[in-house]
DNA sequence: ATTAACGCAACAGCAAAAGTTACATTAGCC
DNA sequence: GGCTAATGTAACTTTTGCTGTTGCGTTAAT
């Protein structure tokens, strides 16, 4: 895998299970076709679990399998899960003695938010289910 | 320092410069009103320097001068100069076997890339004359 | 009971960034 | 001319976050 990997993991397995909702996967099978570890496939779609985006089952016969319809999980609710983000988030710091500081800080930070909004927005314009 | 702090830096720096554009500044003096090395320092200027934005002279009365009048220097010239991206770049690959992976790539490089651009468009707007 | 899955914690390895040291070069100043 | 104070740069160390890995407990189907 790459660097900012677990995003990409994620929407791809998502993608992959959008075209066939219905069968289960296990951690073992995704972590094969995505290159990587089974372990890391569970910490990330765990995240994805948490937000009520995937199930899981133990057992077994477990594995992962999507909790809602595809055509009802965005790009963006995929990002916000994990909450990592591609826009660096502004450094949150005590206000300095130095008002050059305190301005850009405040400059910087509002441009940053904004961004982020609107890439949110943006996620939020596709589906998993148009990505295969 | 903390992450991302060279355009911290950059900025806070070109900031104070704007607040008294004739002085000469050494690397040490910054390095020590920014909290770091000025060798640090050094790294990041020369990036200022080459991108037209600062003049650097060497010998016993040397140091660091804007290159240029503050208003007509904006926090994307900066930005731009550090060619370091507060948006994750998009993972540049090898088109893939798999065309759900390829679909992904293509949308988020295209949100990605559109994010960017109006990043820079909303740095331009404010010039290191305005931070202080 | 066995087997195959997840859950989780702990640790190892790696890569990028910052910090540091060292030294060459340059330019003002006596 | 020699001294001093600055930049330029290379090499190394340290730090940090992320990924990968191992190990083991828990759960559920057969």
């Amino acid at each position: 895998m790459k660097r900012n990997s677990r995003l990409s993991l994620a929407l791809h397995t998502l993608g992959h299970m959008a075209g066939d909702p219905d069968r289960m996967r296990t951690s073992a099978d995704i972590a094969k076709h995505a290159g990587t570890n089974p372990v890391v496939v569970r910490r990330v779609l765990g995240k994805l679990r948490e937000a009520g985006l995937l199930t899981s089952e133990k057992g077994h016969a477990g594995g992962w399998r999507l909790a809602r319809a595809p055509d009802a999980i965005t790009l963006a609710d995929v990002y916000l899960a994990l909450d990592e983000s591609l826009v660096a988030t502004a450094e949150q710091e005590a206000a300095s003695a130095c008002s050059v500081e305190n301005i850009l800080q405040k400059k910087v930070a509002s441009v940053l938010e904004d961004i982020e909004r609107s890439l949110v927005e943006r996620l939020a314009a596709t589906t998993i289910a148009e990505v295969r």
